[in-house]
DNA sequence: CCGTGTTGTTCCAACGTTGTAACCGTCGTG
DNA sequence: CACGACGGTTACAACGTTGGAACAACACGG
């Protein structure tokens, strides 16, 4: 490994090392002359500087991680991806850390790797609760992704979410308009996540906006919002005794959407003509399945902006900030998986 | 960032700095006595080994990554997942990149932060070629995923791959089994990279083999392996003058394959009624479609576990090693969207 | 001709860690 | 009782970098 140091460059440009170290970093203070002649020698040997060594010494690396739960769902791979833009505008290289929803990985990065190889870190928690991470937030650049946890809990670092109320009442109020009248929901978890509690808290107060029951029945309860629990979450709520079967239903996100699609396509019926269905997160995913899925959208590109600013912000600045909360927009897309509108994607 | 250093931990206990490092790093030759008493203090003040330091000391440090062209690729999320797995069972943390298919992307981690943060790279290449590896290839520890480049070319590294060749000319003869006469290709690129080339030549071979002849007109030139590519591929297929229109196709990714379904649906066509379709990467997206996608299915767990082992020995050996290039396995998944078998998923 | 400032460069120390070598007991053995 | 061996501990230096202070060279105004 015989890397080349600050002192080969020196050497081969004969002055100092603080020299080089002061030209590579382009600082003030340095002739035209030398500059040039230093610039040189960097190019011939291939120098690069040693992250280690300079995270050790200033504390800064230029590295912030994204950690997610799990990359295979779409949402956080689409989600990555837009981070990784924004952040690599302002001259951060982004790591991306699979966390697999286990509350001691998802504390990893920003206890232990992290703390001492990293600027800061973006996490989109999904078991970590605020009083886990109350005593890190202060020392270590954080920013969360996703829901506070339940009202009363107090705010213990930045925080980017949509409205989740919001966007389950906006595609609820859109299914009870198609004249749905027996709408389910899967995917609702009432010990579990915010994001959970907040789009059930959405759906039943587009329920009674519409004069519509709430009917427990049709909501499936769910441990993770993936494909497999969709699909079992519908096939479910097709063989309630009683003739109570759905006629719509709202999945809490795009893959139970795509689970609970694949259901109703194994028990042959139509999708809308029988049960409509929506769901959850704008993933191209859903775009592309058949019938296509009517879904929230929240603004990706926004929410990675917003991310990133507020994680700048806070590795730039010494004292301790306000923890800020901020809001992303979002949109409903209506596809044909409720309207049953055959629309060509735009190529 | 009042971090805590072993110094610290050291006063607490009483003992020098260099005990404390012998007990983090169970070193030998401490006695139960002091190592207790020393672990007490790391507890109590909550050290961590500060990665940065370590590594500049060591030149290890635990941490190896993976970079991909693109996350928002279900195979490479699903990689990702693989490795990221294999590798912490190794204890090692994987921080997952994304090229985006930028040569200067693929080649930063083996040579700029990689070098002075990392043990190792683990890269999908995509633009970057053996010429572009060769000098990086020898000084630090990197395994490439997927083919080789075209024959000639010398190996420059470690790679793990799976047989291209076989892989198409087993799904294509599935397809021609299937009686099906006039069967296309979406993902021809023969400038393009080595994969696209395999998958091609197994194709014609197949198609060869079940005495069908080869037709350029039905060969979709495609550039990334991406959902609206095999849309647009599809439905230009699908318009092709003298009816020659396809009754199968074969796409060279599961994402081509999603997009060519969403053209068929549009189309109003039976899949696999009127057109088969078949496609490679074994995604779950494929599996849940609609109908669902028959696929080659490479064995990820197989090509992380040796992408992953080669780059272990590899870092452990001081000596520069012969480069190895192992296959992994694949198989066939025969689904509806080839055979129209309408199957239940299992739960 | 001497201070004073400006500009470019060098020297020194430190970031937190670990490898090497040296040190100090204590024990067993001749 | 002296000696070596060995277990346990410590001091020191170094990894590559950068902040700060010190220093040299030079121009300028008094």
């Amino acid at each position: 490994m015989g890397a080349v140091t600050l002192k080969d460059v020196a050497e081969r440009a004969g002055v100092s090392i603080k020299t080089v170290s002061n030209v590579v970093r382009n600082a003030p203070r340095v002739s035209d002359a030398t500059r040039v002649r230093v610039l040189e020698a960097v190019g011939e040997l291939g120098y690069r500087p040693n992250a280690s060594a300079r995270r050790l010494r200033t504390g800064r690396s230029g590295l912030i991680a994204l950690a997610v739960p799990d990359l295979t769902t779409p949402y956080f791979a689409e989600l990555a991806h837009h981070v990784a833009r924004e952040a690599s505008g302002r001259g951060f290289t982004v790591l991306i850390e699979e966390t697999r929803g286990d509350a001691r990985e998802e504390l990893r990065l920003a206890t232990g790797v992290g703390a001492s190889l990293l600027d800061g870190v973006i996490l989109s928690p999904l078991r970590v609760s605020p009083a886990d991470l109350a005593p890190v937030a202060d020392e270590f650049p954080l920013v969360l992704l996703g829901e506070r946890s339940y009202g009363g809990e107090q705010v213990v670092a930045d925080h980017v979410l949509i409205d989740n109320v919001a966007a389950a009442r906006e595609v609820t109020a859109h299914l009870a308009s198609l004249g749905r009248t027996r709408i389910g929901a899967i995917g609702v978890d009432e010990q579990g996540s915010a994001t959970s509690r907040q789009r059930l808290t959405g759906f039943q107060q587009a329920l009674y906006e519409a004069g519509l029951r709430y009917d427990p029945r049709l909501a499936a309860q769910v441990g993770e919002f993936d494909r497999p629990n969709g699909l079992a979450a519908m096939r479910t709520l097709l063989q309630l005794p009683g003739g109570v079967r759905p006629d719509a239903v709202f999945c809490f996100s795009d893959m139970l959407a795509v689970g609970a699609q694949r259901a109703l396509h194994e028990a042959g019926l139509d999708i809308p003509g029988d049960v409509a269905v929506a769901g959850v997160d704008g993933s191209a995913e859903g775009l592309y399945s058949t019938p296509s899925l009517t879904s929230v959208v929240p603004d990706q590109a926004s929410i990675a902006a917003m991310a990133v600013s507020c994680l700048a912000t806070r590795i730039g600045s010494e004292d301790p900030l306000p923890y800020e909360v901020r809001t992303a927009p979002h949109r409903l897309a209506v596809r044909e998986s409720t309207d049953g509108v055959r629309r060509p994607l735009p190529s």
